[in-house]
DNA sequence: AAATCATTTCGATGTTTGTCGAAATATCTG
DNA sequence: CAGATATTTCGACAAACATCGAAATGATTT
């Protein structure tokens, strides 16, 4: 991953609407979730929300798809995997900074990768 | 971890020279580097690089101490950790985010706790 | 095609960031 | 204390960011 994308990735999340707006995608899982309810949910008005999502779509982390009059946005995990594992690589002590993450994961077999 | 702790942690990592710092004090390990000595590495003029190294402290990603007339910078391990573990815990859909980090890292007694 | 609904683009505006030389502060040395 | 060294603070300025209402665009329904 490419210095520039990962400050690109790490400056779309750090603002609190849309670090909140990429936490309600992931949450929201692969489905994603239309622009009109992820205003109504974040309390943000619909022009401003389309600045945010601009932005963290232009830095890859969110994909937009059209579903009717309707545009569905939805989180990369992929893109996330690639940022934090450059973090993990790059801005950590080898193993120091690895934060308490259980190994005995079940199902370590379907993982997005970047 | 505050939601907006975090911001100002990827804030402060999300500009060129200061991530290339951040990874340098990193890489530089708890020793640290001084000042004149991360200008030098990084080509930046000094009230430049001291307009950085202010953002990162108070983002509290680095700690400073002084050494006779040279302010020494060292990273915050521990501050890395809890951003990569609020990243992991809110920002990834399960554990479908965690990179290939290797479970089996020799010692994974020492972990600078947040 | 007209009305309607969902969302984005366009201005305008105030705030924050990044940059860097010059001046100020803090520490050491003689 | 005077001089040298290391770093920060100040001031000024351009660029980017955040906000939000109003107008424009795209898609659906009747």
């Amino acid at each position: 991953m490419e210095s520039e994308t990962v400050v690109r990735a790490l400056g779309a999340l750090a603002q609190e609407h849309r670090l909140a707006l990429f936490r309600l995608l992931v949450q929201a899982g692969p489905e994603g979730l239309a622009a009109g309810a992820i205003a109504e949910a974040l309390g943000v008005p619909a022009s401003s929300l389309s600045f945010h999502l601009a932005q963290l779509t232009n830095a890859g982390l969110i994909a937009q798809r059209r579903d009717g009059r309707s545009l569905i946005y939805s989180a990369d995990y992929g893109a996330m995997t690639a940022l934090l594992g450059f973090l993990m690589e790059n801005c950590c002590s080898g193993a120091v900074c690895a934060p308490a993450v259980p190994c005995d994961t079940k199902d370590k077999t379907e993982r997005t990768a970047a």
